[in-house]
DNA sequence: CGCTAGCAATCGCCCATGTAGAGTGTCAAG
DNA sequence: CTTGACACTCTACATGGGCGATTGCTAGCG
């Protein structure tokens, strides 16, 4: 009774065993009983004194037993516990680092989707779980050359180069036709005016001629670099996920129903992005244990996600799911090194494209 | 010993109850034994002369038990035996023919990948099975528009939109830098010679010139059109899966283990992409039956596919992956008036897309 | 007052056993 | 060639008794 007040935190003692329960429970997938902890918690106490403290710490909702006489697991509440207060994070390799480094630098300028495919392979491969990429905003978006094309029915198609060489297109649907003459001079005008401008900056002074001649034209400008993110036909926004088969070998996803469910929701992608959109809000790691995550299908899973920047902007979320039982201490430094090096990749990415819009080397060059 | 010479193929009476009891098990799921096939059959006779007749079935390898006193479920050869010769097919509904068809015409203007996966998604709703479409070579492709943009390190972009308003995009690396004015010249050359011409008459074109001057504008010129079926930056080439998890509720294929090598080898691509490329030969549908793949993870599956034509090249394959025991009278119309449809809906579109090019409404409009 | 040893109780797991049911192969008779 | 009868085989399912692991509780020890 009387301790009631303080029994909402566990005991020094209470956390170490604790500590000890969840590190041996993710290492070998059993229940931990109190024979075992006493052995191996190094605190030397029998097994009668331990088993009171598993006591205390059912009661506070950390651990549970799957059924009578069975040992103790951690709960959801338990896992919480254990990555706020007592993991101990295990720093990446360096060389797992440096590797990783090069899987994402290079051999993407500028196309979003394959640097993003790129990071969720290695985050699958390095944790053994399921890696998850958002496919970056592109907040910087410089544009690099501009090209209208006259299609049927009153529509245009739209082409632009940004950041180097990546294209989009879209097609604009307009309200009145337009000839190759005024197509051309309205691409000449952007091209002339803009190139190397970012499309934020192009949308703001657009906006600004508003109310001058031309507005017609400005339309179709305008519509051309909005919403500058999706390819046109390409399987609007979304993420990259990866691995997605290792998690069937978890026992505790070994049930094909859940299993289906699970896929399923992956396919459907929106209930994952909702919930990957939950820490964009956030800096820094974010884990979803279990129920947190409000996805009954996800009630066995844990998801650890990142925000990703590039400069102070936030342009996408990455991470990965897998059982509540994963190895935390090092999921999460991999997490949070892997939103790092994405985040430079992407930046250096934007740091260099511009560059070559202004082709500094064909002049000395040739 | 004298029946010997005769026994390759059944006897009238087997070849019907080796009918009733395939129909029976595809429609229920469990092994078939005498007794039921002596009540549905048809033919009068007791449950001991079927039983003979299910012997001699047994010897010829048609069908066999799954342990003693189990009844018989078909093999793989007594699949095949009943869909070449004894199945009868059941035309799809008129209803469903109609809404595969608006499912595939329509709002894909010359997005292959879009289209395709509009195919794949509709197989998998029609059949409840995994639904698969290659992406289409694009034998056809006429040239609408051409552009090149300088990058760093002798590297070139190359912007080419083909067929009204598909574009695609590769980045060529060259032997030398290009100033700006020779690439538009290249350019300016292309557009006036080839516009609303095919690709590969373009390509023999200029291969014709090889000889002449300015043979290094030639190569890069050459090279922007070379194999022009990938997008740049996408995941190259192969095909769109839809409807994977459908396969999970199917009990045959009920083994985590088994499923889980199942989607990593839909990950990998590269098998399944074989067998796909397989039936390119063949002309309508093929089916390849569980051990028939070559494939032991498909040794519970089958392969129904059939490739499609625009005009009367071949440019892709689609199918569907399924159980052994599906519903082999629905699904191979399915998949062959899918395919007819597919074609057509591709064929249309190339047909529209070049008289777009000339833009015949814009002179009169306006 | 906290720790410990001991003890009964609980429960999952494994195995053997028993039973019911379904289906087969065979054989002799029609 | 067909059929009814019969013995046989095998699975699926339920039952029940150890075995082992682990717990909660309580009395005693320092």
């Amino acid at each position: 009774m009387g301790t009631e007040l303080t029994s909402d935190l566990p005991s020094e003692r209470a956390r170490h065993v604790l500590r000890i329960l969840v590190e041996h429970y993710i290492r070998e997938g059993h229940p931990v009983g109190s024979r075992t902890l006493s052995l191996t918690a190094g605190l030397d106490l029998s097994p009668a004194t331990i088993r009171n403290v598993m006591a205390d710490l059912e009661d506070l909702g950390f651990i549970a037993a799957p059924h009578t006489s069975a040992g103790r697991i951690p709960t959801a509440k338990g896992y919480r516990f254990f990555v706020d207060t007592l993991v101990r994070l295990q720093p990446m390799a360096e060389p797992d680092v440096v590797r990783l480094q090069g899987q994402l630098e290079d051999r993407f300028r500028g196309d979003a989707k394959a640097i993003a495919s790129a990071a969720s392979s290695a985050l699958s491969a390095l944790t053994s779980l399921a890696g998850v990429v958002t496919i970056p905003r592109q907040q910087k978006a410089t544009l690099r050359h501009i090209e209208f094309l006259p299609l049927s029915g009153r529509r245009v198609l739209a082409i632009l180069v940004v950041n180097d060489a990546e294209v989009q297109n879209r097609i604009l649907d307009m309200d009145r036709d337009y000839t190759e003459e005024e197509l051309r001079r309205a691409a000449n005008y952007l091209n002339e005016q803009f190139t190397g401008r970012d499309l934020s900056e192009v949308r703001t002074r657009l906006r600004a001629n508003l109310d001058g001649t031309r507005e017609y034209m400005n339309r179709l400008m305008l519509d051309s670099i909005a919403g500058h993110a999706p390819k046109a036909g390409t399987e609007s926004a979304g993420y990259v996920l990866s691995g997605e088969t290792k998690l069937m070998n978890f026992q505790e996803l070994s049930d094909v129903e859940k299993i289906r469910q699970l896929f399923e929701a992956f396919g459907e992608q929106r209930e994952i992005l909702t919930l990957l959109d939950r820490s964009v809000a956030a800096q820094g790691v974010q884990i979803f244990i279990g129920e947190e995550s409000g996805y009954r299908i996800l009630d066995d899973c844990t998801i650890v996600t990142a925000p990703y920047t590039v400069g102070d902007q936030i342009v996408g979320v990455l991470g990965v799911i897998g059982p509540t039982r994963m190895a935390y201490e090092r999921v999460i430094p991999i997490v949070q090194v892997t939103a790092r090096l994405l985040g430079a990749a992407l930046n250096s990415d934007l740091n260099v494209g511009p560059d070559f819009g202004l082709r500094p080397d064909l002049n000395s060059g040739s």
